[in-house]
DNA sequence: CGTTCACGTTTACAGCTGTAGTCGTTTACA
DNA sequence: TGTAAACGACTACAGCTGTAAACGTGAACG
Protein backbone atom coordinates (compact mmCIF):
# COMPACT_ATOMS: atom_id res chain seq x y z
CA UNK A 1 0.00 0.00 0.00
CA UNK A 2 2.92 2.32 -0.20
CA UNK A 3 2.51 3.40 3.53
CA UNK A 4 5.46 4.87 5.13
CA UNK A 5 4.95 9.01 4.36
CA UNK A 6 7.79 9.64 6.01
CA UNK A 7 10.16 10.14 3.54
CA UNK A 8 13.43 9.49 6.07
CA UNK A 9 14.82 8.07 9.39
CA UNK A 10 13.43 8.58 12.84
CA UNK A 11 13.18 12.07 14.83
CA UNK A 12 15.02 12.07 17.88
CA UNK A 13 13.77 12.98 21.65
CA UNK A 14 16.46 15.92 21.21
CA UNK A 15 15.94 16.93 17.23
CA UNK A 16 12.05 17.29 18.27
CA UNK A 17 13.00 19.83 20.66
CA UNK A 18 14.31 22.14 17.21
CA UNK A 19 11.86 20.74 15.84
CA UNK A 20 8.80 22.09 17.92
CA UNK A 21 10.82 25.20 17.45
CA UNK A 22 10.09 25.12 14.33
CA UNK A 23 6.29 23.91 14.35
CA UNK A 24 5.81 27.34 16.43
CA UNK A 25 6.97 29.52 13.96
CA UNK A 26 9.25 29.05 10.78
CA UNK A 27 10.62 29.72 8.64
CA UNK A 28 13.43 30.86 11.60
CA UNK A 29 17.27 31.13 11.41
CA UNK A 30 19.52 28.91 13.46
CA UNK A 31 20.31 31.61 16.11
CA UNK A 32 16.98 32.29 16.42
CA UNK A 33 15.93 28.22 16.89
CA UNK A 34 18.78 28.42 19.36
CA UNK A 35 16.91 31.55 21.53
CA UNK A 36 14.10 29.44 21.01
CA UNK A 37 15.26 26.16 22.56
CA UNK A 38 19.00 26.53 23.82
CA UNK A 39 18.02 28.07 27.10
CA UNK A 40 15.16 25.41 28.15
CA UNK A 41 17.50 22.56 27.23
CA UNK A 42 20.73 24.13 28.55
CA UNK A 43 22.21 23.80 25.16
CA UNK A 44 24.77 25.76 23.07
CA UNK A 45 24.60 27.25 20.09
CA UNK A 46 26.56 24.57 18.71
CA UNK A 47 24.22 21.56 19.88
CA UNK A 48 21.67 23.64 17.62
CA UNK A 49 23.24 23.75 14.77
CA UNK A 50 24.16 20.16 14.41
CA UNK A 51 20.52 18.91 15.34
CA UNK A 52 19.73 21.54 12.64
CA UNK A 53 21.89 19.98 10.22
CA UNK A 54 21.01 16.05 10.78
CA UNK A 55 17.55 17.37 10.55
CA UNK A 56 18.02 18.81 7.22
CA UNK A 57 20.26 15.73 6.62
CA UNK A 58 17.24 13.15 7.15
CA UNK A 59 15.11 15.61 5.16
CA UNK A 60 12.39 16.12 8.31
CA UNK A 61 13.80 20.29 7.82
CA UNK A 62 14.47 22.27 4.59
CA UNK A 63 16.48 25.43 4.46
CA UNK A 64 16.09 28.38 2.04
CA UNK A 65 19.32 30.67 1.38
CA UNK A 66 18.56 34.74 2.98
CA UNK A 67 21.52 35.85 1.88
CA UNK A 68 24.50 34.44 3.60
CA UNK A 69 22.54 32.04 6.01
CA UNK A 70 19.70 30.01 6.00
CA UNK A 71 16.17 30.00 7.08
CA UNK A 72 15.20 26.96 8.41
CA UNK A 73 11.64 25.20 8.33
CA UNK A 74 9.63 21.85 8.95
CA UNK A 75 9.23 19.53 5.80
CA UNK A 76 7.37 17.20 7.81
CA UNK A 77 3.83 18.59 9.31
CA UNK A 78 3.35 17.75 13.36
CA UNK A 79 0.36 16.31 12.52
CA UNK A 80 1.83 14.01 10.41
CA UNK A 81 4.67 13.16 13.28
CA UNK A 82 2.32 13.03 16.21
CA UNK A 83 0.28 10.42 13.85
CA UNK A 84 3.38 8.50 13.00
CA UNK A 85 4.43 8.32 17.34
CA UNK A 86 0.97 7.49 18.02
CA UNK A 87 0.81 4.66 15.43
CA UNK A 88 3.99 3.18 16.38
CA UNK A 89 3.08 3.20 19.92
CA UNK A 90 0.09 1.41 19.47
CA UNK A 91 1.15 -0.97 17.26
CA UNK A 92 4.13 -1.41 19.36
CA UNK A 93 2.11 -1.90 22.57
CA UNK A 94 -1.37 -2.62 21.93
CA UNK A 95 -1.02 -5.06 19.25
CA UNK A 96 -2.30 -1.80 16.50
CA UNK A 97 -5.55 -1.42 18.75
CA UNK A 98 -6.35 2.48 19.75
CA UNK A 99 -8.93 1.43 21.80
CA UNK A 100 -6.24 -1.33 23.86
CA UNK A 101 -4.38 2.16 24.18
CA UNK A 102 -7.31 4.18 25.14
CA UNK A 103 -8.81 1.38 27.63
CA UNK A 104 -5.16 1.15 29.34
CA UNK A 105 -5.22 5.32 29.93
CA UNK A 106 -8.60 4.98 31.09
CA UNK A 107 -7.73 1.86 33.72
CA UNK A 108 -4.60 3.72 34.78
CA UNK A 109 -6.87 6.41 35.55
CA UNK A 110 -4.46 8.31 33.65
CA UNK A 111 -7.71 10.00 32.03
CA UNK A 112 -8.86 13.16 33.74
CA UNK A 113 -12.46 14.53 33.96
CA UNK A 114 -11.99 16.50 31.37
CA UNK A 115 -10.25 14.54 29.39
CA UNK A 116 -13.38 12.29 29.32
CA UNK A 117 -15.75 14.58 28.84
CA UNK A 118 -13.62 15.88 25.32
CA UNK A 119 -13.83 12.42 24.33
CA UNK A 120 -17.16 12.13 24.49
CA UNK A 121 -18.17 15.17 22.88
CA UNK A 122 -15.34 14.32 19.87
CA UNK A 123 -17.15 11.05 19.74
CA UNK A 124 -20.45 12.60 19.21
CA UNK A 125 -19.25 14.21 16.88
CA UNK A 126 -17.67 11.57 14.65
CA UNK A 127 -21.15 9.60 15.29
CA UNK A 128 -22.99 12.51 13.98
CA UNK B 1 5.08 13.49 44.72
CA UNK B 2 8.06 10.99 44.47
CA UNK B 3 6.76 9.14 40.82
CA UNK B 4 8.68 7.40 38.69
CA UNK B 5 7.57 4.10 39.49
CA UNK B 6 9.85 2.79 37.21
CA UNK B 7 12.90 1.85 38.76
CA UNK B 8 15.56 2.51 36.20
CA UNK B 9 15.95 3.20 33.07
CA UNK B 10 14.26 2.91 29.56
CA UNK B 11 13.78 -0.38 27.90
CA UNK B 12 14.92 -0.26 24.32
CA UNK B 13 12.85 -1.68 21.22
CA UNK B 14 15.08 -4.72 21.01
CA UNK B 15 14.74 -5.55 24.65
CA UNK B 16 11.05 -5.16 24.81
CA UNK B 17 10.96 -8.20 22.44
CA UNK B 18 12.68 -10.13 24.84
CA UNK B 19 10.37 -8.68 27.78
CA UNK B 20 7.58 -9.84 26.24
CA UNK B 21 8.18 -13.12 25.88
CA UNK B 22 8.91 -13.46 29.58
CA UNK B 23 5.62 -11.59 30.22
CA UNK B 24 3.74 -14.42 28.05
CA UNK B 25 5.59 -17.14 30.34
CA UNK B 26 7.94 -17.03 32.75
CA UNK B 27 9.90 -18.03 34.36
CA UNK B 28 12.23 -19.23 31.72
CA UNK B 29 15.68 -19.85 30.71
CA UNK B 30 17.93 -18.40 28.84
CA UNK B 31 17.53 -20.83 26.13
CA UNK B 32 13.74 -20.96 26.12
CA UNK B 33 13.51 -17.39 25.76
CA UNK B 34 16.02 -17.19 23.07
CA UNK B 35 13.92 -19.94 21.19
CA UNK B 36 10.36 -17.72 21.53
CA UNK B 37 12.34 -15.05 20.05
CA UNK B 38 15.83 -15.74 18.22
CA UNK B 39 13.91 -17.02 15.29
CA UNK B 40 11.67 -13.81 14.41
CA UNK B 41 14.17 -11.28 14.82
CA UNK B 42 17.05 -13.25 13.07
CA UNK B 43 19.10 -13.69 16.64
CA UNK B 44 21.72 -15.63 18.24
CA UNK B 45 21.69 -17.34 21.61
CA UNK B 46 24.54 -14.74 22.46
CA UNK B 47 22.18 -11.75 21.60
CA UNK B 48 19.67 -13.03 23.52
CA UNK B 49 21.69 -13.55 26.37
CA UNK B 50 23.50 -10.00 25.88
CA UNK B 51 19.62 -8.16 26.55
CA UNK B 52 18.71 -10.60 29.59
CA UNK B 53 22.09 -9.18 31.07
CA UNK B 54 21.39 -5.73 30.65
CA UNK B 55 17.38 -6.19 30.98
CA UNK B 56 19.01 -7.58 34.76
CA UNK B 57 20.84 -4.99 35.06
CA UNK B 58 18.36 -2.66 34.82
CA UNK B 59 16.29 -4.28 36.87
CA UNK B 60 13.48 -5.00 34.60
CA UNK B 61 14.08 -8.21 34.49
CA UNK B 62 15.63 -10.86 37.92
CA UNK B 63 16.96 -14.16 38.51
CA UNK B 64 16.52 -16.61 40.37
CA UNK B 65 19.09 -19.59 39.99
CA UNK B 66 17.65 -23.02 39.00
CA UNK B 67 20.92 -25.73 39.64
CA UNK B 68 23.38 -24.25 37.37
CA UNK B 69 21.31 -21.94 35.55
CA UNK B 70 18.78 -19.11 35.83
CA UNK B 71 15.70 -18.46 35.80
CA UNK B 72 14.83 -15.04 34.32
CA UNK B 73 11.28 -13.20 35.15
CA UNK B 74 10.12 -9.61 34.68
CA UNK B 75 10.25 -7.84 37.12
CA UNK B 76 7.91 -5.06 35.51
CA UNK B 77 4.24 -5.40 34.62
CA UNK B 78 3.75 -5.16 31.39
CA UNK B 79 0.85 -3.03 32.47
CA UNK B 80 3.00 -0.62 34.07
CA UNK B 81 5.62 -0.80 30.90
CA UNK B 82 2.54 0.27 28.92
CA UNK B 83 1.13 3.16 30.92
CA UNK B 84 4.69 4.71 31.19
CA UNK B 85 5.36 4.91 27.21
CA UNK B 86 2.11 5.75 26.67
CA UNK B 87 2.19 8.60 29.16
CA UNK B 88 5.38 9.65 27.92
CA UNK B 89 4.30 9.80 24.47
CA UNK B 90 1.40 11.75 25.46
CA UNK B 91 3.44 14.81 27.28
CA UNK B 92 5.83 14.48 24.89
CA UNK B 93 3.08 15.25 21.94
CA UNK B 94 0.15 16.44 23.17
CA UNK B 95 1.15 18.39 26.57
CA UNK B 96 -0.04 16.15 28.58
CA UNK B 97 -3.38 15.60 27.35
CA UNK B 98 -4.72 12.26 26.57
CA UNK B 99 -8.12 13.69 24.93
CA UNK B 100 -4.99 15.46 22.51
CA UNK B 101 -3.66 11.75 21.59
CA UNK B 102 -7.38 10.58 21.35
CA UNK B 103 -8.35 13.35 18.87
CA UNK B 104 -5.55 12.97 17.07
CA UNK B 105 -5.90 9.18 16.32
CA UNK B 106 -9.40 10.47 15.59
CA UNK B 107 -8.81 13.17 12.93
CA UNK B 108 -6.29 10.81 11.45
CA UNK B 109 -8.67 8.28 10.84
CA UNK B 110 -6.68 5.71 12.97
CA UNK B 111 -9.93 4.55 14.70
CA UNK B 112 -11.60 1.71 13.09
CA UNK B 113 -15.84 1.55 13.67
CA UNK B 114 -14.61 -1.47 16.08
CA UNK B 115 -12.10 1.26 18.10
CA UNK B 116 -15.17 3.50 18.44
CA UNK B 117 -17.77 1.24 19.52
CA UNK B 118 -14.87 0.01 22.09
CA UNK B 119 -14.37 2.80 23.57
CA UNK B 120 -17.90 4.27 23.82
CA UNK B 121 -18.23 1.19 26.10
CA UNK B 122 -15.52 2.02 28.48
CA UNK B 123 -16.45 5.62 28.32
CA UNK B 124 -19.85 4.48 29.48
CA UNK B 125 -18.46 1.99 31.93
CA UNK B 126 -17.01 4.73 33.86
CA UNK B 127 -19.19 7.07 33.99
CA UNK B 128 -21.33 4.88 35.81
C1' DC C 1 42.32 47.24 4.43
C1' DG C 2 42.36 44.54 8.56
C1' DT C 3 39.76 42.39 11.97
C1' DT C 4 35.81 40.75 14.25
C1' DC C 5 31.24 38.54 13.79
C1' DA C 6 27.89 35.46 12.12
C1' DC C 7 27.23 31.31 9.74
C1' DG C 8 27.42 26.74 7.71
C1' DT C 9 30.53 22.67 7.62
C1' DT C 10 33.54 19.32 9.58
C1' DT C 11 35.34 16.88 13.23
C1' DA C 12 35.09 14.96 18.12
C1' DC C 13 33.87 12.09 21.50
C1' DA C 14 31.44 9.58 25.15
C1' DG C 15 27.40 6.82 26.11
C1' DC C 16 23.65 3.87 24.40
C1' DT C 17 21.96 0.16 21.25
C1' DG C 18 22.04 -3.79 18.26
C1' DT C 19 24.35 -7.72 17.39
C1' DA C 20 27.51 -11.12 18.46
C1' DG C 21 31.96 -13.78 19.68
C1' DT C 22 35.09 -15.71 23.33
C1' DC C 23 36.29 -17.60 27.96
C1' DG C 24 36.03 -20.19 32.05
C1' DT C 25 33.40 -23.36 34.56
C1' DT C 26 30.23 -26.88 35.59
C1' DT C 27 27.95 -31.03 34.24
C1' DA C 28 26.42 -35.00 31.98
C1' DC C 29 27.48 -38.51 28.97
C1' DA C 30 30.56 -41.85 26.90
C1' DT D 1 37.96 -39.81 33.52
C1' DG D 2 38.03 -37.20 29.52
C1' DT D 3 35.37 -34.49 26.79
C1' DA D 4 31.61 -32.14 24.75
C1' DA D 5 27.61 -29.37 25.77
C1' DA D 6 25.39 -25.72 28.28
C1' DC D 7 25.68 -21.57 30.64
C1' DG D 8 26.75 -17.03 32.64
C1' DA D 9 30.32 -13.39 32.37
C1' DC D 10 33.22 -10.61 29.76
C1' DT D 11 34.68 -8.43 25.56
C1' DA D 12 33.85 -6.37 20.87
C1' DC D 13 32.49 -3.28 17.72
C1' DA D 14 29.85 -0.42 14.48
C1' DG D 15 26.11 2.87 14.19
C1' DC D 16 23.12 6.26 16.48
C1' DT D 17 22.51 10.12 19.82
C1' DG D 18 23.64 14.02 22.72
C1' DT D 19 26.58 17.54 23.14
C1' DA D 20 29.93 20.52 21.50
C1' DA D 21 34.46 22.67 19.64
C1' DA D 22 37.28 23.99 15.58
C1' DC D 23 37.58 25.67 10.96
C1' DG D 24 36.83 28.40 6.85
C1' DT D 25 34.57 32.11 4.69
C1' DG D 26 32.07 36.02 3.60
C1' DA D 27 30.41 40.41 5.49
C1' DA D 28 30.27 44.44 8.12
C1' DC D 29 32.52 47.78 10.58
C1' DG D 30 36.18 50.68 11.89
Amino acid sequence: MAETPDSGERITEAEQAVMEALWRRAPLTAGEVADEVAADRGWTLATVKTLLSRLVAKQAVETRPDGKRFLYSPRVARTDYAAGESRRLVDRLFGGSAAGLFAHLAEAEALSEADLSEIETLLRELRK
